[in-house]
DNA sequence: GCCGTTTTCGGCCCGACTGTTTTCAGTCG
């Protein structure tokens, strides 16, 4: 069983036993259990064959450990399939409609029979669900719009088309006369790959005024609520976003708390709570003296608690706290640090822009180098061609490189890892080349055994350097391929080849979680583009925003390092 | 069920909102 799967059970037993109104804490150290092996870098399944205990997991005890082993070696638990069966089918289902926590679903299901979504609705709309005791008209109809709107509840929206809408708003707004902060709260400001609604903060010498033009900018498709300080609409994609305006002095504690993650805000109030403080969006109480201090910025909140800053990316209660209390969280990679990127196309295989185009482009973001690596087949490349195509590559980076001075161009291709795990270009063609990307782009749904072997493949070959989105995932789009992740990244670390964290915001392959574990095991990654037209390399922060979530620092990634140093690195690669 | 800088028992995160109450339970973020 996978990490996944074992996390949901853990998250269903917690439903269950809230449901039968269980010890709360019980229930919550099975929901916070589940969170945890969510967060694993590694699968539960191979540290068991490696022999570790899962008792050193913190959140996990006697108890949830012996259950975990007991699914993994069998495959089920018996525990939970006794849980289950003291129930009705599918109220489990109920508890999805915001609105309806354990307590209603279990009066629901037991009072009145519904098992599902379909039926709950039927038994609002014949009155059944107002006749029940402590309920009434208002709350039978507040569930029913619940599960109108969890019907048509729109997906997460990746974080690479709600960025840019919010930072045009915010853009407009900090023009107006007396705002002093304004900034994304929430999952936004920690760069997760997908949002669901949008927090935004501020303050400002006249809230009103703020909140006034944000409820007029064009962006805005519907205004769902807006009083003086607080407004909530609907943006393009059904997309939520709501602002807020505080007082100056409170900025720093609620922007900290609308942060999140809700994990690490947790661990820290547990934690405050044994130095006898409260923690809030408001401030941090001194239990004892009643005293509240208050913090116009998050810097001074983590400084009181005695804690190095924590970056808003690593926030997600994964041993940063720890690390804070002996100042030891490290410097995390930024966009300063880029010195080149890797993967990138022309107007020569499937891209928009031509080979100087995209020079140029990456010149005036201060790059010291830009690898062309256009397709080995594909669009505008028929395989008679293909060969002759590079040729040409040579000679015209050749010329640009005497002509364009102050960035170095690499000759480069991205080529096939064909279905049967071969290249799409002969050894003797890629040894002439300054670096070979590889990376798979059919056949996506082979089995586990014949991907990961195929993909490692390639990771042997001595002319590839980096394996280019090493999952084929597409969010919303496409699944990441069945691959064996922890094999190839031990592969790359053996072979000193680079993984791509891939940065455009559609792939964002390798992603946090993956590329964390990879790091962990030593394998360097590579943050590059793909970008098919000049706009494209400004994408390169949702790889670092990646990178970062992955606790990356400046010395994991290859393409940090300068021009000279990257010449050495690719010198290792066979001469023809 | 988990955990330990008040350790092996006795604790366990905080505040707002809503609806249905007349002092609060349930749900959410």
């Amino acid at each position: 069983m996978k990490n996944s799967d074992i996390a949901t059970v853990f998250e269903n037993i917690a439903d269950l036993l809230d449901l039968k109104g269980d010890n709360k804490f019980k229930i919550r150290a099975y929901a916070r259990a589940a969170q945890v092996i969510h967060h694993l870098p590694e699968e539960m399944e191979l540290m068991h064959e490696e022999g570790k205990d899962f008792q050193d997991i913190t959140g996990i005890g006697d108890a949830i450990a012996k259950k975990s082993m007991e699914m993994i070696t069998t495959g089920k638990l018996k525990f939970y399939e006794d849980l289950k069966a003291e129930f009705p089918k599918g109220i489990i289902n109920l508890l999805d409609i915001p609105g309806i926590g354990p307590k209603t679903a279990y009066r629901l299901a037991t009072e009145l029979n519904v098992g599902s979504v379909d039926q709950l609705e039927k038994a609002i709309k014949d009155g059944r669900v107002a006749s029940l005791e402590r309920m009434g008209e208002k709350t039978a109809a507040n569930i029913l719009h619940s599960i109108e709107v969890f019907r048509r509840k729109d997906r997460r929206i990746p974080l690479g088309e709600a960025l840019p809408i919010v930072e045009e708003m915010l853009n407009s707004l900090r023009h107006i006369a007396g705002v002093q902060n304004l900034m994304p709260a929430g999952s936004l400001r920690r760069f997760k790959e997908t949002v669901g609604d949008i927090d935004l903060m501020g303050t400002a010498d006249d809230p009103e005024s703020v909140i006034q033009a944000f409820v007029k900018l064009p962006q805005v498709r519907e205004v769902l609520s807006q009083g003086p300080t607080k407004a909530s609409v609907i943006l393009p994609k059904g997309l939520q976003a709501d602002l807020r305006m505080v007082e100056h002095e409170d900025f720093g504690s609620l922007l900290q708390h609308f942060t999140g993650s809700k994990e690490h805000n947790v661990a820290l109030r547990t934690r405050s709570q044994k130095q006898g403080l409260s923690l809030s969006e408001y401030g941090i109480t001194d239990i004892k003296t009643g005293k509240v201090e208050k913090f116009a910025d998050e810097e001074s909140f983590y400084r009181f608690l005695g804690l190095q800053y924590i970056p808003p990316e690593i926030r997600e209660d994964m041993g940063e706290i720890a690390l804070a209390e002996k100042n030891a969280i490290p410097r995390l990679i930024e966009i300063g640090d880029i010195k080149g990127d890797l993967h990138i196309h022309t107007v020569s295989s499937d891209g928009n822009d031509t080979l100087e185009d995209m020079a140029r482009a990456a010149k005036a973001l201060g790059y010291q180098y830009l690898a062309i690596t256009d397709h080995s087949s594909g669009r505008n490349i028929t395989a008679d061609k293909k060969i002759e195509r590079l040729t040409g590559q040579i000679a015209e980076i050749k010329r640009l490189n005497q002509s364009i001075p102050g960035i170095y161009l690499l000759n480069g291709v991205e080529v096939d890892i064909r279905a049967d795990g071969s290249l799409d270009l002969p050894d003797e063609v890629l040894t002439e080349l300054d670096i070979v990307v590889a990376s798979v782009h059919s056949s996506f749904l082979q089995d586990r055994a014949t991907m990961t072997n195929r993909i490692i493949g390639a990771i042997k070959n001595p002319h590839v350097d980096i394996i280019a989105h090493p999952t084929t995932r597409k969010i919303g789009e496409r699944e990441p391929a069945d691959v064996d992740l922890e094999a190839v990244f031990r592969a790359a670390a053996a072979n000193g080849k680079a993984l791509e964290i891939n940065a455009m915001p559609d792939r964002l392959d390798l992603k946090d979680l993956h590329a964390y574990r990879a790091r962990e095991l030593g394998v360097m990654l590579a943050i590059c583009t793909d970008s098919h037209a000049t706009w494209h390399l400004n994408m390169m922060r949702f790889g670092v925003g990646v990178a970062r979530r992955a606790w990356c620092q400046h010395k994991d990634i290859l393409n940090t390092l300068p021009l000279k140093d990257m010449l050495e690195f690719l010198k290792r690669r066979p001469a023809g």
